[in-house]
DNA sequence: GGTCGTTTGTCAACACTGTTGACAAACGAG
DNA sequence: CTCGTTTGTCAACAGTGTTGACAAACGACC
């Protein structure tokens, strides 16, 4: 017996989403102009802008496919699970921030939780341990995606032309100080990020097989 | 041939590591009123902000002890400089967002750099695979100080609080859908992040032994 | 010693965040 | 058709970082 909405959490969320695929930043004034209504409007729908950005956060875990896969081993979902993680991570700096912090506790974050957990359980790890792989996993894959993150807004050759420079840069040390960074700059950031998470993921998880 | 200066980086950038120690946030106008200056006034020391919390930062790692140790394997020496990189990373929340990101190659990032590059070579460890080992252990360093951060205000008690809440949250969840996360429920965010991440860094660091 | 010129700090403002209270328009219920 | 609730708008507030105009302070120079 009112007024009807225009507006609905779900199509400010949709609309955040969209601008975040095209790369534009989330501020409830742009969300606003997006949806074509004044920012003070979201408000009547959303608490917060916390509370926005999480579920546009949990809105991009969707992509994330997390069905169980016969063929694969266990060490080959964990890596493929928390590949498809980082890689949407990497799609939503601004979010990033927010979901590193805590556990949402959102529907598509306890459906990736489950499958990380069930993966560890399946190879045979006692719960204590698969507890503390899940967590181990989940550090490396923020880790890797908070760090990406940082230049989320570059392309691929801005990106290996920064990387250049980072190499170059440890190049130029004084050797006599930095031996071993001189040694190995030509090494450092080398190749795309996803190629050294995927390398330090797969080294962690060698690290936690289950029989110790 | 001029006005003296009361300021200078040196001092802002003290100023600032102090309040970082106190836990009060860092802003332009509340490290003006720490120096008794005006805001504006930080600018003609400082070009901007985030070179002020690079300064900052880089000044909190010198807590990080890298002398070599010879009664130390490489791994144990490479996990207590990762945790020590991660505790001190902790007290500043603010400007980790900023070491994050890239690298700044400031002096005390780069003495860090070297003697984790120094002890993966140590352990005999190609150049290629030194750099992506020394990438391996500073992201899962990175993830874990980030993840932590997010509770860097709260004390012991309302830390471990927090987890029990989490805990208690996916006990609660629907047995059907999320069987392993209701099983692993109370063994989840147990124990201090420190103790968490210590496991984590052993798996990894497990995991990239260098023959293989 | 007085003037000049450079440097330094202050003041006020700008653009940009998230957020809230007052108000009016729009609509369903009676 | 009126009443009342809901919804969106407007303007504002308290915060960010940052900049341009100004005046005060001091060293250099004649």
């Amino acid at each position: 017996m009112a007024r009807p909405a225009s507006l609905s959490r779900d199509r400010i969320v949709a609309a955040a989403e969209q601008m975040l695929e095209r790369g534009e930043g989330l501020t409830a004034r742009s969300i606003a102009d997006e949806l074509g209504c004044d920012a003070a409007a979201l408000y009547r729908h959303v608490v917060s802008m916390d509370e926005l950005l999480r579920h546009v956060g949990d809105s991009v875990l969707a992509a994330v496919d997390t069905r169980e896969r016969a063929a694969e081993s266990w060490q080959e979902s964990v890596v493929r699970i928390c590949r498809s993680l980082r890689t949407v991570h990497l799609r939503r700096p601004r979010v990033a921030a927010l979901v590193q912090t805590a556990p949402t506790r959102m529907p598509n974050e306890l459906r990736i939780t489950e499958a990380l957990l069930r993966e560890f359980r399946r190879a045979g790890f006692a719960d204590q341990d698969a507890a503390d792989a899940y967590h181990a996993v989940i550090e490396l894959t923020i880790g890797s995606a908070a760090i990406d993150a940082g230049l989320a807004g570059l392309g691929a050759a801005d990106r290996s032309a920064e990387y250049g420079r980072w190499r170059r840069a440890y190049a130029a040390l004084d050797g006599e100080v930095h031996p071993h960074s001189v040694a190995v700059a030509g090494r450092l950031y080398k190749g795309s990020a996803d190629r050294r998470f995927v390398l330090a993921l797969e080294a962690l998880v060698r690290g936690l097989a289950p029989v110790g």
